[in-house]
DNA sequence: GCGACAG
DNA sequence: ATCTTGTCGC
């Protein structure tokens, strides 16, 4: 595969990809199995990549991989998919259940080229996508106080995803397209992934494994 | 020039 | 992301 060395190289490779996003669920779009992919940083250039896939109904765990490795890249806001995609595939790789879905820890179309981390990840395995992120790059309007209560995230006057609360009172989440698939679906994935956390399942055990990698060997 | 800015 | 203890609350 193509990787930009510069950034220059890395957002004209966006400014290409994300022609190539899909927004729409295909009808026969059945979510069984859901990944979560996180990444945890030792250090500066050393990082751990992880992929733990769940059975979309009933949550249980079905196969986790942790790998670990370095990056070049840094970290620039709107450029950070290519500090983790790389570790992130080799963990998608390894995982032995094919996932439905995947959820990536970070923002989709809710980027500034509409073309965040869940992006790359659906458009380079073809596997439909969500971006689920803990801090906002968009603005929004507060959403209400029940969970479920959403409201969209607006950039550029342009709905690119939205707030939604998946407890009672806690700050939301914020949700974006991926790949192949749609917002209203996107949204009712993560609160079934969220039944009783603000974070859904998926990031939760994938940022324990990659905070244990991170500490342990 | 100044402030914003996923992880 | 990461540096980091106890503590208040359901």
């Amino acid at each position: 595969m193509e990787w930009p060395r510069t950034v220059d190289d890395a957002v004209a490779l966006q400014e290409r990809l994300r022609t190539q996003v899909i927004t729409t669920s295909a009808p026969d779009l059945h979510i069984n199995t859901v990944a979560g992919l996180d990444v945890g940083y030792r250090s500066n250039d050393t990082v751990a990549g992880v992929c733990v896939v769940f059975d979309a109904k009933t949550l249980v765990v079905l196969d986790e991989v942790v790998v670990e490795d370095t990056t070049d890249f840094p970290y620039i806001a709107g450029l950070f998919a290519f500090r983790e995609m790389p570790v992130l595939l080799r963990a998608l790789d390894r995982v032995t259940v094919v996932p439905d879905l995947l959820v990536a820890d970070g923002q989709g179309l809710a980027h500034p080229r509409r073309f965040g981390l869940a992006c790359h990840l659906g458009v380079h395995t073809g596997i439909p996508s969500i971006g689920v992120a803990k801090n906002a790059m968009g603005r929004f309007e507060e959403p209400g106080h029940a969970r479920g209560s959403m409201s969209d995230l607006v950039m550029d006057d342009e709905v690119v995803g939205r707030a939604l609360r998946t407890q009672d009172g806690v700050k939301p989440v914020f949700v974006s397209v991926g790949h192949k698939i749609d917002l209203d679906r996107a949204c009712a994935e993560v609160l079934r992934l969220a039944p009783r956390y603000r974070l859904p399942e998926t990031t939760r055990r994938a940022d324990t494994l990659t905070k244990q990698a991170a500490s342990t060997g």
